[in-house]
Parts: structure tokens; sequence; C-alpha cells
DNA sequence: CGCACTGTGCTAGAACTATAGCACAGTTGT
DNA sequence: ACAACTGTGCTATAGTTCTAGCACAGTGCG
């Protein structure tokens, strides 16, 4: 499965379920009109409430990147993220992304290490230059 | 400042101070024995609850971080992730990272859409080829 | 239609996060 | 001793997250 959702994050189940779905179509693994799985089963599955999964459902309807169908079930938006192109694009950048985990990785860094290096470029990136230290 | 805990990310506001102070212990920002802000002048600066800031010092205390001393301040503890050549190590590392972050930028990458790649990344090579779930 | 599936809506409670304010206690410098 | 700083501890409140259970409503199939 796509979708896990890790509770040791910090980050909300919901929150979490969002981002990888958003993920999964991101990166061509959901395509347009795909139907996702259901609420109750996905819930099941993942050991969490049924709630948690259908607010992060909601959550997704509201941004426009799925779009849920009373008694029919929830289905990947037509429009959207899901774009031609984006796929490869996405692709490229997996593979960006995961070679550079792996070089970190391979010198020894933890995860929570890594994360927090990511998190530092992404904040830090925009004020460059200003390093006291 | 190092330190600027992101309200929009999800992520409770505690938990990101004692990753910043963590990573900029582990990249040599902060040195150990060296003192920490106080907890009152910087909940003030990053305009947060003083409980808020007390809370992230505390657990970074138990995690063995960083030293409470009851009316002198918090300081870096001298043992722990501060060893001599971690440094250089994490300056390596920041510089794969900050590349990795400029190429994805540069490919119309968001930020959110890089966090959801690494986040991927992360949970995703362990189980990378022997995953039928 | 009947039935099984789907999402929707509601109540209630436990746990956690963050805020605000107050009092206490240890350290440092004068 | 005193003042000004430091961390510690407590109460109270508001908001969010997650769980649990129940009922309702739309869809699709036989």
């Amino acid at each position: 499965m796509i979708i896990k959702p890790n509770p040791s994050l910090g980050v909300p189940i919901y929150l979490q379920l969002v981002g990888q779905v958003k993920h999964a179509i991101e990166t061509g693994a959901l395509r347009p009109g795909e139907q996702l799985p259901s609420i109750r089963p996905l819930a099941e599955e993942l050991v969490i409430n049924v709630n948690t999964v259908a607010k992060a459902y909601r959550e997704l309807e509201r941004e426009g990147v799925i779009e849920l169908r009373h008694g029919a079930g929830a289905f990947v938006a037509e429009t959207g993220r899901a774009r031609p192109g984006a796929a490869e694009k996405f692709r490229g950048a997996q593979a960006l992304v995961a070679d550079a985990v792996g070089q970190l990785r391979k010198r020894g860094l933890h995860d929570d290490e890594i994360r927090r290096l990511f998190e530092a470029a992404l904040a830090g990136l925009r004020e460059a230059g200003g390093r006291g230290g």
C-alpha cells in the first residue's frame, strides 16, 4: 500500500494521509478518475478510525485533489496536479531525492538527522547568506 | 536566529524547536557548553508562549542534548551528538541537501511537493523492492 | 424493491497542544 | 542583602486530534 501514516512524526495522521495521497497522484501511482480505497476498508487496514480517513478525504476534496461521490466512492480529480508531463517531472525528482537520501544514509546519518537537514534547507534557502556561526 | 518554528507544518511548535536546536548542535552552530537563549526572551522573540519553549527545553534535556541549570540557564551538553568530526560530516551533508533542494526548486517543484518527495523516500527506501502491499 | 456498499453527519470523551498568568526557587553580580 | 536574571511548578482555558459508536442518505447491483 502506498499509504501508511507514521504516528511518531508529530504530524497529525489525517494530514499524513492527505500528503501521501497527493504524492501518489503527483508521481502517477494514482491517476485521474481512478477510485481511491473506500473510507471504511482503508481505516481498518491502517488500524485507524473511520473519521480520521474521512477527515483526510474531505480535506483532499476541499483542495480539489479528489472528488467525493456520495454513495459511490472517492476518485482522483480529472483536473489539478495530475496534468500530463507532471509524472515524468516527478519521476526525475524522485530519482534525485532517492539518490540524495541514499548518499546521506551512506554517510551514517539517521532519518531524524536527514529530516532536519531538509527542513533547514527548505526553511533556510530563502534567507541564504546570513550565516553567523 | 537559527530557530524559527512554522505553525503551518502541522508539527507542534515545541517539537520544531527541539528539532531545530538539535540541528544547530549537529551542524556546529551551537557548540558544547554554549548557552542557549533563555526561555523568556526566546519565547518573546518567537512570539510564542513561555511554557512552549520550556517544554521544548525540557524535552531536549530529557534526551540528553542540553543541560538545564536552575537559575543559570540552558547549555549544550558536553557529550552526545556534538562529538568532534560530526560538524564536518554535517556540513558536507548540508551542501548535498542544499544542492538537491536547489535542483528540485529549479524544476519548478514547490516546497510541499519537495517535502512529500523526501518523506516518501525516507519511508520507502527501507521497503524498496520487497513490499507487496 | 432489497441489500450491500459508499460517503455524511452527529454526539461524546480522552489526550495533547498552546495560551495566559501567577508563585516559587536557584544563580549571578552589585 | 538586594536586584535581576534564570528555570520550575502550578492552575485554568481554548482548540485540535483521535477514537468510538450510531444514524442517515446516495449508488449500484441482482
